[in-house]
Formats: C-alpha cells, structure tokens, sequence
DNA sequence: AATTTCATGTAATTCGTTACATGATTCC
DNA sequence: GGAATCATGTAACGAATTACATGAAATT
C-alpha cells in the first residue's frame, strides 16, 4: 500500500526533518537541494503532503513560520499550512535512510541520497556510493562494448554524442572515486587537528569532503528572474 | 491530433530513414544511438509504431530484411514486421528537422536532435547547439544565484552535490562552444582535399567535428549481457 | 490601483513502464 | 531437447505534468 514515488516521499521527509514548512516553500528547497536533478510540480507535492500525512508521517499545522507569528493570530483566514514530521515519520525515514535497493544507484534516486548525506550513517553512505560507482561501471562496459560493436554503421555525430555521454560518466566514477577516498580517510584518521569546535558537524574536514576552488566567484547577482 | 511524445516519434523516423527496420531492432538502435541519454520500452515502441503508420508515415512491410530471404518466402508464418518510412514520412521528418520551439533544448529533445544531425542541415544544426547553450547558461545563471542565496543553510553534501551539478553543466557548455566553433569553421573552409568521393557524407574532417582521442582501447568483448 | 509573488489545491491528460501472453529461431 | 534470444503485442497501472481555479500578501 501507498507505495509513492520514493524519490519524492523520501526527500520530503529528509527537507522536514530538518525544519517544519510548508508546501511552497518546500517546494523550492526540493528543487534546489537536490538541483539539477528533479522538479516537482504542485500538482505533485500537494497530493503527495495529503498521503504522507494519511500515513501519519506529517502532521499539518496551522500556518507558525517565524514571521507568521501576526498573520496566524488573525481571525479565520486561510492559513499557511506548515507540515511537521512526527515521530513516527522520523522513524520511517531513517528506515529509508539506512534501507538501499537497486533502485539507489540510479541517477535520480542517488541524487536524492546524496543530498541527505548529512544525515546518513558513513557505513550507509560509503555502500551507497559504492553502489553507484558499480552501477556506473556496468554503464560504461555496455557503452564501451556497443561501441566496438556497432562501429561502422554511426556517422560522427552520433559517435560524437556517445564520446562525449561515456566522457560525463567517466568523470562521475572520478568524482566518485575521490569521494569514497575521503570518506575513508574520515574513518581512518580519528581526531582530526581542530574537530569538535566547529558549530557545523559535517563541515571542516572531518567528514572529510575533497577541497575544491570555488566555482562560484562572489558575483553579485539580483535576482533569480 | 495524435500529439505524441515528440522525441519517440522524431527518434524512430530518423531511424528508418537511415534503413527500414523492424520493431525489435529499432528498439535496440534507439536504446544505444540516443545512448544514454534515453531507454524505450516495447510498451512504448509498438503503439507508437501503430499510430505511425495510422497517420501515413510508415507502411508495414513483411519480414524481407536481407538474412530473412528464405524466412520470409515460407508459408503463413508470422513474419517480422519491417517498418518503412513513407514519402509523407519522410516529409513529415523534413519537417520536424528544421523546425525548433523551446523543447528543442531541453536535454532529452537535445540528445535527439544531436543523434541526428548527420540529416539537418548546417544552419539548423547552429540553431540547435546555440539554443542549448544559452539554455544552459540560464541554468548555470540560476544555480550560481541560488548557491549565493542559501550558501549558509546548506550542509557539506548538498553544496558538493550542487558543485558537481554545476561542473557538469559548465562542461557541457564548453563541449558545446567546441561544437560550434567547428560548425564555424567547416562552414568558412569551402572545399576541403578530398571531399565527395568517400562514401559516407557526413565523415572525414568536411563536417567538422573535433579530433577526439580514443576513449575505447580495443577491448574485443563478449556481449553486454 | 495594479502587478507580482506567495500559497493551496483539483481534474484531465500525457507519457511511459511492468507484467503478462505468445510464439519462432538459434545456440549448445 | 532445453535455454537463450529474437519478435510482437496488450492491459493495467504509475508517476508526474498541465491547465485550471482560487485567493492572500507584498511591492511598485
């Protein structure tokens, strides 16, 4: 029963486990936290609240964000509602937490992983990305060997594309590769220099992410658009 | 009427216009042409298929692929079904060619369009790989706005995840400024050395892809399994 | 005052998969 | 003669989108 999308669900759970909000504004954090990868519309999200909450994994509160405080004390007017996870919903998401199927390694699922890597044990996190390189791996043999096989019969263009498509998964195995090296290095090296003082537990080095220069120069921007 | 996925309909046409096919093999062709990027299943394939031919775009044949000579001459056996392009087909895909809207550089269109470049001609080509590029340079705008908005909230993963996005985009786009800088210049080098005789039209350097190397070693594999 | 952004929702529709059903052909 | 692969389909289902409908709050 009630067997929804998984991707959704699960990065729901993960974005209220951290604070309470509600659907707009979830939303938004849906689609920039896990970026790049998925969208979610509101005809999607809302339908899905309703379910998570029939499940006793949410509970819908009138409208109580910080700056509602005035607003919410009004007469009856239509709230903002802002969805809590209970306790029973915490549970359920640290079974999905620590649960990995074969769904996981794909691109949508992993990304939805990843992105609440934060609050996954190592032991999870480094099957997780093991799991992914592999599933990469097996990407590439198969690419590779149609290469060899269909050779002659693609013209440049099309080969093109599938240099340069075995190229980005190429890249991800390295990015991979250099994730789990620093995931084990934070296993390995207990008492790091300067760890415990830090007010972000994951940040500094002990969770041990790669440096990497800032892609982003400090650009000014005004707004989204 | 008959509005369908676009991409499915385009890949297909595309396909057996290059040479009639039947279904089984079609699917396997766009499974590994558009690579990557896009998986059909027969679920989808056949009724597509169907429609196809409702609309007049391709007329079934009975199984007469060259290793079927004597299948085919058999008695009422089922044959395979091979699929060809029509003259209606054929235009129709003339026209989905060099048209482009807004879908166009989305990735999945994108991929499409790119498998099939060998067929479209130059200007559209410049059209198509421009158009993606500034799509993503959207996309890039975006993140780099949303990074510098939410920088602090975001715990070690999700920025890191976000970092790797936005490389891939970054990537992209630069493989895309190589593209067109060789459009460019096949267009002005007029005439190149031995153009016309080869048998493939779209080979040798007249197209104007950049030299690449070998991302296969020889690797004579089995099968992909 | 008008426009934009915030905010919540529903119904119809699109796109595509999974699981099933069937059978021929080829390989070992 | 049994397994794998080739080959064609259908029905039930799933996931998510679009378009619609509604209205409050903030900005200009």
């Amino acid at each position: 029963m009630s067997r929804r999308s998984g991707i959704l669900e699960f990065a729901v759970l993960g974005l209220l486990r951290e604070s309470p909000m509600h659907g707009y504004e979830l939303r938004k954090r849906l689609n920039t936290s896990l970026g790049v990868f998925r969208a979610f519309s509101y005809g999607t999200l809302y339908p899905c609240l309703k379910t998570l909450v029939a499940n006793g994994w949410l509970i819908e509160e009138p409208g109580s964000a910080p700056e509602d405080a005035l607003a919410a004390s009004l007469a009856g007017r239509r709230a903002k509602i802002v969805y809590r996870l209970t306790a029973e919903g915490k549970e359920h998401f640290e079974e999905l937490l620590s649960h990995t199927g074969p769904d996981t390694w794909e691109d949508e699922h992993f990304a939805a992983r990843f992105a609440f890597f934060g609050q996954t044990e190592r032991e999870v996190r480094m099957r997780v990305l093991e799991g992914r390189r592999s599933r990469l791996e097996e990407r590439l043999e198969k690419m590779r060997a149609s290469l060899t096989r269909t050779r002659e019969r693609l013209d440049d263009y099309t080969l093109e594309l599938q240099r340069h498509g075995m190229e980005s998964v190429e890249r991800e195995v390295r990015w991979l590769n250099e994730l789990i090296e620093s995931e084990r290095a934070g296993r390995d090296q207990r008492r790091s220099p300067e760890a415990g003082a830090a007010q972000q537990d994951t940040s500094g080095d002990a969770g041990g992410l790669p440096r990497h220069r800032g892609t982003t120069p400090p650009d000014p921007s005004e707004d989204t658009k």
